[in-house]
DNA sequence: AGCACGCCGACT
DNA sequence: GTCGGCGTGCTC
């Protein structure tokens, strides 16, 4: 191999080539230039690993360059250090990726990582490692600090640490390192980053060479598995094979009948092939939507509002069936997948190996494997979650965003906080396919965009599947107003009516669910006798107890990830006894197994779905009918269809409608709509019991009704007076710093420079502390800002934001953000 | 971001 | 006088 050269010299000058290289660091948006080393082959779209200052850092290849750019000594270019992976992005592609970027106000490289399969733009890292094997310790007066890092070095495997680890970890490091260094103890490196997704194997490739007399037998049978294999395969395989050692291919490859190289290895998504299922027939509403759909050709919006069990998958599969025969790929967007398994399975089912998935519990070789398939030019499907909306399919046809009001579509801290819907509609646009949002509950922002559209009316469409298939009513739904309970005596967290069904239940064979209506599913300590909650040292949030089988429990931090055992006495007043508040799931088996001990029932919540699959686990014993009833929260909204559930009782609604959020009533009315739709899903009709101390209010009574469009209006009423969206726009600045006193003025800094600054059809909201207040030992506050009509800060004005903050402050920009207080 | 360089206070 | 703290500006 040759040398790699670092910089650029005089013989270069003759015959040199240059590209200029997008690379992933923030806040530079003009391209470096660097060399192209003559043994390596690059092309404008590649990922490429290059120098940058004191390191090594990912970025993509834009072009070639004919010249040295210009004020910069030639001497400072450097060479291009490695190829990643090739990929050629199309115009139409590129364009989006930009108009992402700039809706989001961030960098393109931002976008080009949400874009990329996880981790392919790395970085390199600063480690420390020992030199020599044997140190004498004794020797003098090492500081504490030096004699710390020498232990932890020692007791590490690789002798090595990061030099990050140790700063945090070792107090006096500076002073540590410099004593240790000076004796040549230890010595610091750059450790080049690790593309580990892309799976390298060496190939072994068989040259002509008739000449086969001085060989032996199991060289001979080295070349014979060549030859029976087109004079190549990968050497893992050859050696099993033939049954020899590597040292067999190496003397081979000494003697010219064959070579070696490392190609990429490309895992194959291992898909069971069942048999192909056949399309179902439709009924009259699907049939028509589906003309709808099959009829366009160019950019249209297609917002396919049908009830729970109204049979929209079917919709979806025929439509991209027909897509497919034109030649298209089709991309399915879903809300977290491990939610929706079934939906997986039915398209599996019925395309077979065409159906690739690409979502977060893969892992990074995985999503970079499923990635490369993409690139490929054939009719394919592509379902995943919000990032796969940057599935670079070639010949893309058509977008459906399945449970399209689904929050987890918004990514909310990491930039560019996009909303998949959003980029889905940029590419729907530029590659003039038709998207397609579908949902039982249709987010406010589409209805109206669909109903009031800016587009020429053919370029928008409303198709409603407002009946089940197969006939099958829609449960009825009963509101239990708990006051009433109480003054009658009924003391039970169940109301008389909810006893009555779940005392049918066992006769009837049927199965139940019980929904708690509380965001998320967390259960807090707090002593007994003084109150006091163990809060996260990092952040101003309690931390969540989980079980543990080895010891008391532990108790972690959601948001940082930090973790402690449970305390055996109150930090605060030394009692050894607790409380354990929650979700209310303990709750309600708790009464469960009072009031109804011949139920059988499943918990699901944190401690039981902890373990990888353990909720799909769950959820298969609770569709093959092995329960009576599963109790949880939030989680059991999506997607879970179970014929033999008759009965969704609602154990209180109450926590779902106060929530200090502007969108607290819109996610409220899906909630209880989707939960709804669980129940009577098979020939029995379904039954919901809704108990809750407010019967009266808005969101209660519609769900009642089943009145979506109603509760629309009253809601869309509220906005347009607040100037929400969807009539408003919101931006959200988030300021963070690990100083109180600092953020807090750098916000009303902010404030006063927004004030002076900002369109006179721009509303200012705070400054204030953020929700949280303090996380991962950041203190933040926050500014809303609500424009009236559509979006009107610049690039530019953005920019500016940013040097109004010191560099202790972080800023962090949400457009359109979905949780706000 | 993150790394190097440079300028100033307190400790030899 | 030097060590080591942090502020500033550059990275092909
Ligand atoms: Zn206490
Ligand atoms: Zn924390």
């Amino acid at each position: 191999m040759l040398p790699k050269q670092k910089y650029f010299t005089k013989s270069d000058q003759s015959n040199f080539q240059l590209v200029e290289v997008l690379v992933d660091c923030p806040g530079l948006e003009k391209p470096y230039t660097y060399g192209v080393p003559v043994n390596l082959l690059i092309k404008p779209g590649d990922i490429v690993n290059v120098p940058f200052k004191a390191r090594v850092i990912g970025g993509i290849v834009l072009n070639y360059v004919d010249s040295f750019p210009h004020n910069i000594d030639y001497k400072k270019i450097k060479y291009v250090n490695d190829v990643i992976t090739t990929s050629v992005f199309s115009e139409k592609y590129w364009k989006m990726l930009n108009q992402v970027a700039q809706y989001y106000h961030t960098d393109l490289v931002n976008v080009i990582k949400a874009a990329l399969p996880p981790r392919l733009l790395g970085k390199s890292q600063r480690r420390i490692r020992l030199v020599t094997k044997i140190v004498n310790q004794e020797d003098g007066d090492l500081p504490d600090s030096s004699i710390k890092i020498l232990n932890l070095l020692q007791k590490e495997k690789s002798k090595s640490y990061s030099v990050k680890y140790l700063q945090n970890k070792i107090k006096d490091y500076y002073k540590g390192i410099k004593v240790l260094k000076n004796r040549n103890w230890i010595e610091d490196y750059l450790e080049m980053p690790k593309n580990s997704q892309v799976k390298q194997q060496k190939l072994v490739i068989q040259l002509k060479n008739n000449n086969s007399s001085n060989l032996t037998v199991k060289q001979l049978a080295v070349l014979e598995a060549l030859q029976l294999n087109n004079g190549s395969m990968p050497l893992s395989e050859l050696l099993t094979w033939s049954q020899v050692s590597c040292s067999v291919v190496q003397a081979l490859e000494k003697k010219k009948y064959l070579y070696t190289e490392y190609r990429e290895k490309l895992r194959l998504s291992k898909q069971k092939v069942e048999k192909i299922r056949l399309a179902k027939t439709l009924t009259t509403n699907q049939s028509k939507a589906l003309n709808v759909i099959n009829s366009l050709q160019k950019y249209a919006e297609v917002l396919l509002h049908g009830v729970t069990g109204s049979g929209k998958t079917e919709v979806y599969m025929q439509a991209i069936s027909t897509l497919l025969d034109k030649g298209k790929s089709a991309l399915v967007l879903v809300p977290e997948i491990s939610l929706t398994p079934q939906l997986m399975d039915s398209f599996q089912g019925r395309f077979g190996v065409l159906v690739s998935v690409y979502h977060s519990n893969l892992s990074d070789g995985e999503r970079y494997d499923t990635w490369r398939q993409m690139l490929i030019e054939k009719p394919q499907i592509v379902i995943g979650t919000r990032s796969a909306v940057f599935a670079p399919l070639p010949n893309l046809g058509l977008i459906i965003l399945d449970e399209e009001h689904d929050s987890s579509f918004k990514q909310t801290q990491i930039a560019p906080t996009y909303h998949a819907r959003k980029v889905a509609k940029m590419r729907g646009i530029l590659e003039n396919c038709p998207i397609i949002l579908g949902s039982a509950t249709p987010s406010l922002e589409s209805w109206v965009s669909v109903h009031y559209s800016k587009l020429p009316s053919s370029n928008s469409y409303y198709l409603s599947l407002p009946e089940r298939v197969n006939l099958r009513p829609l449960p009825s739904i009963e509101i239990i107003d708990m006051r009433n309970e109480l003054k009658q005596g009924n003391k039970s967290i169940f109301s008389r009516s909810l006893q009555k069904s779940l005392n049918d239940l066992k006769k009837q064979q049927h199965q139940a669910i019980l929904f708690i209506g509380r965001r998320g599913h967390s259960t807090f300590v707090s002593c007994r006798s003084c109150g006091h909650v163990i809060k996260c040292p990092n952040c101003d949030v309690s931390l969540v107890y989980h079980y543990d089988s080895n010891s008391h429990g532990v108790l972690k931090c959601h948001y940082c990830n930090s973790s402690r055992t449970q305390p055996i006495k109150c930090p605060e007043c030394k009692s050894p006894y607790f409380k354990f508040f929650g979700n209310g799931t303990q709750k309600v088996t708790e009464a469960l197994n009072k009031e109804f001990p011949e139920l059988s029932f499943l918990r699901f919540d944190s401690d039981t779905t902890r373990y990888k699959d353990s909720y799909r686990s769950l959820l298969n014993k609770f569709s093959q009918g092995k329960v009576d009833v599963l109790v949880g929260t939030q989680m059991l909204t999506k997607g879970l269809d179970v014929e033999k559930v008759t009965l969704v009782g609602v154990i209180s609604a109450d926590g779902l409608l106060y929530l200090s959020d502007y969108y607290a009533s819109e996610r409220a009315f899906q909630t209880l709509i989707q939960v709804s739709g669980r129940a009577g899903r098979g020939k029995e009709p379904g039954q919901v019991i809704i108990q809750t101390y407010v019967p009266e209010n808005t969101v209660i009574q519609t769900v009642k009704e089943h009145n979506y469009e109603s509760f629309v209006h009253k809601e869309l009423i509220r906005r347009k007076e607040l100037n929400l969206p969807p009539y408003g726009h919101l931006i959200l600045i988030q300021l963070s710093s690990l100083n109180a006193m600092e953020v807090e003025k750098t916000a009303e800094i902010f404030y006063d420079f927004l004030a002076k600054n900002i369109s006179l059809d721009c509303e200012i909201l705070g400054p204030a502390p953020a929700n949280i207040t303090k996380l991962e030992k950041r203190y933040r506050w926050q500014i809303l800002l609500k424009f009236k009509s559509h979006l009107q800060t610049t690039t530019s004005e953005i920019k500016a934001w940013y040097k109004i903050c010191p560099s202790s402050v972080k800023l962090k920009i949400d457009i359109d953000p979905i949780y706000i207080s």
